[in-house]
Order: C-alpha cells, then structure tokens, then sequence
DNA sequence: TATTGTTATACTCTATAACTATA
DNA sequence: TATAGTTATAGAGTATAACAATA
C-alpha cells in the first residue's frame, strides 16, 4: 500500500495543509510561508537577513524574494545597520504586527482543525521535533 | 518558536527523510519517487498510467516523465492494451523486479532507522494515516 | 462526446555561482 | 580575505490547456 510509505504519507499530508493554510489566510493576502518569515522578524530583537534565514532553514538567496513581496505589501522594513552596514536589518511595521497577529490566530485554528481527527495532536508535534532534533 | 509551527517541521522533516532515502537509493540510481512509482505498478494487477498516477496521488501530466525514465533504464514497459487501445498498461520488467525488490529492503531499513528516535514509530505512521484520511 | 496519453507552457521552490559593498 | 546581500541561472516538482488517438 502507498500509505505504508513514509515520504508519501508526510508529502500528501503537507500538501494538504499547505492548501488549508493558503485558504484561511487569503483575507490576509498570505499564504504559510510568508507567515512563517513575519514569525521569524516578531520574535526578540531585530535580525539581519541571514538570520531571518537561518531561522527559516532556508537559503540566504531565497529570503530576498519573500522579504521584497512582504516590504512591497508594506509589513516588513529593511534598514541597514549602522553597526554593520552590510547587515540589513528587518523589522515588522505597525501593519505587519497587527497582520501577523490576526493571521497567527488564523493559522493556530487551521492547525487545531487540521489535527483534530488524532487522539493525542500534542504528540504528533512531539515526534515531529523528536525527528527534527529539536 | 519556528519548531512549534505543523508546516516547518513537515517540510523540514520530509526534506531530511528524501535526503536520507536519496543517498540510500543512489546505488540503485533510483530515488524515493522512482521507487514508489515502481510499488505502484508492483502490487497486483497491470496498470493504466492512470491508474498508476491515480495511485500516488499526482497528476497524469507527471507520470509520463517518471516513466520515460524507469522505462530507459529498463525497468518498466509501456504496452498498449489490446482491449482498449488508448490505455498504456504498465508492467516491472525481470530487472525491475529484482531492483525493485533490493531497493524496497534498503527504503525500509532507512524509515526504520529515520524514525528510531520516536518512543512509538507505529503510532506516528498510524497519525499521518489518520490525517490523510488512509 | 468522453477518455488516455502527450506536449507545451508556466509557476513555485530550491540551490549554485558570480557579483557588490562592506568589514 | 571574509561576510551580507543581490542577481542570474538552472533544476526539480507541479498544474493547466491544447492536441491526437481511440472509445
């Protein structure tokens, strides 16, 4: 049986988040990912770029993108840093705070819905972690 | 945290498990969608491309590829079925049997030991299971 | 008319390498 | 010399639409 497989069961059961997550957070013209970069900038002090990226598990050539498309929609700034004027310094605005929080909310109730069919959903993220090592 | 977020360690974790399985398989000069499409013509009765697609879930405008490459490599053959001669039916050829058979001892070794770290691996194939509705 | 498979095309995501500006 | 960011490019993987052959 292809359920039997763990790379199918993990690449169909992503897709369809994925595809949930991009419902609910349209309103918000975000989808996952973008909410995932607005994630990494609210938390603590302000992070340069590679920072952002290397919070993300993703590229350093691939965060210019996403933080133009977020810049252009007025939710992140980019400021060089004075200490360090290679750094860019990135940071939510006012609208990216109050984005990021109402599609948060978003997101956390899609997550719920999403697990609600197993028994235990805190133990699911567990062994996610666990396999990720953190 | 970034960990506490579905999508991240989906995406994360499944990036980890197709490199582990892509270094496992490359002996075999497969990867783990090869292999899977080999399973799915595999089990049963000969297949469509339809039906194959149908199987793994993706479209019929991927397999053609997949299947060019398997059927280059001498894996698999591509005959026209003599009671609907617009249907491709797709069948393991001797070398695709025997490969197929070594490379599926080699992708279980791998989700066996990708999952060693979880107190109950069963449980979390049986959680994907439930989540995709298998 | 509908279905199977192919082809062309495009979009997303990712990765590599070369470049610039700064340190 | 090394680092932060950008740009160009290419490779997967996926999806849509149009087409030919067949039913």
């Amino acid at each position: 049986m292809m359920s039997d497989r763990l790379g199918y069961l993990l690449k169909h059961v992503l897709a369809l988040l994925t595809d949930e997550q991009a419902k609910a957070l349209a309103p918000y013209g975000l989808n996952g990912r973008d909410l995932a970069v607005l994630s990494a900038v609210v938390a603590g002090e302000p992070l340069s770029q590679l920072e952002v990226a290397s919070r993300l598990r993703v590229d350093r050539t691939s965060i210019g993108d996403l933080l133009d498309s977020l810049e252009e929609r007025g939710l992140v700034e980019r400021r060089r840093s004075p200490e360090d004027r290679r750094r860019n310094v990135v940071v939510l605005t006012a609208k990216g705070e109050s984005t990021f929080e109402e599609a948060e909310r978003v997101r956390l109730q899609v997550e719920r819905e999403f697990l609600a069919s197993l028994p235990d959903a805190d133990r699911f993220r567990e062994d996610l972690q666990l396999l990720l090592g953190e």
